[in-house]
DNA sequence: GCATAATATAAGTTATTGCTTATATTAAAG
DNA sequence: CTTTAATATAAGCAATAACTTATATTATGC
C-alpha cells in the first residue's frame, strides 16, 4: 500500500473498482471457468447455474473491466481471460482460503478474514 | 482459481466477501493509514477526511472481517492492521495501478482493468 | 457525581447492484 | 425471406451499502 502519493486518491479508486468486479461469487465462478479454456456464452451456461441474461451481464462487467475479452465465431460470442493479473489474485485469495479451511486452527490466531468464518485476509 | 472443487462454492463466497470490503476507497485509505503505525480514531480521524460516524463504521467492518484488531486505551480506541495478507493482497494491487498510471503506453495491449482507465487487472 | 472527550450505535436517505422477465439484435440455415 | 439459435439489452424490483444527522455509551478529570 501506500501508493506514489500524488495520485494516491485515484489510485485507491481503481483499486476498489477492481475488487468490486471480483466481489461476487458469480463473477469468481465465470473466471475460474475460464481458466480452463475459452468457452462460448451457452458452453458457460450449461456449468454455471443462472440465468442466460444474468451470465450475459456479469460478462459484459468483466469485458469491460479488462478481465475478460471476447470474440465472435458466427452466431457465438466466446469469451477468454484477458487479464491474467486479475486471474492471479483471484487464483492466491482462493488457495489462501481453501487451505484455511482444511487447516482450521491457524484460523483461530488473528489471521482470519472473520473472527468466525475461516478464511483469506 | 479452480479451488480444491469440493467446497468451491463456499471458497468463492469467502473471496467475494474480502473483495468486498476492500472495494471501497475509504477502507483503503484507512488501512493504508494504519500500515505506518497503529493509529486511534481521532488521529485517523485527522488525515483521512470524513465523519466521525462514517470512520467508525468503516472501521466497524475492517475489524469484523480481521482485517483490523484494536485495542482500548482509556477512552481512546487504537486500531491496527491485523491481517498482513490482505495488507499484502492491496499494497500489490496498488502498486500495479500505480506503475500502470505511470505508464500509458503498456495500458494500450490488453492488460488494463478497463479499456479506457489504467488500472490493475 | 458532573461535565466533557472519545467512540459507537441508531435511524433515515439515496444510490447502487444483482436478479428477473420480457424484448431486441444478429447471424446462420433452410 | 423466414425461422431459429445465440447473445445482448431494457425495464422493473428488492436488497444492500455508504453516507448523514442525531443520540447513546464509556471513561476520565475536576
Amino acid at each position: 500500500m501506500t501508493a506514489s502519493l500524488s495520485e494516491q486518491g485515484r489510485v485507491f479508486e481503481l483499486a476498489a473498482e477492481l475488487f468490486a468486479v471480483l466481489a461476487t461469487p458469480m463473477r469468481l465462478r465465470i473466471l475460474s471457468a475460464l481458466c480452463e479454456h475459452e468457452k462460448s456464452v451457452n458452453e458457460l451456461l450449461l456449468e454455471i447455474d443462472t440465468t442466460q441474461p444474468n451470465l450475459s451481464q456479469h460478462l459484459a462487467v468483466l469485458f469491460k473491466t479488462g478481465v475478460l475479452a471476447k470474440r465472435k465465431d458466427g452466431t457465438q460470442v466466446i469469451y477468454r481471460v484477458q487479464s491474467e493479473k486479475a486471474v492471479a489474485l483471484c487464483r492466491s485469495v482462493c488457495t489462501q482460503i481453501a487451505i484455511e479451511m482444511d487447516e482450521p486452527d491457524a484460523v483461530a490466531e488473528g489471521q482470519a478474514l472473520s473472527p468466525r468464518a475461516p478464511a483469506m485476509a
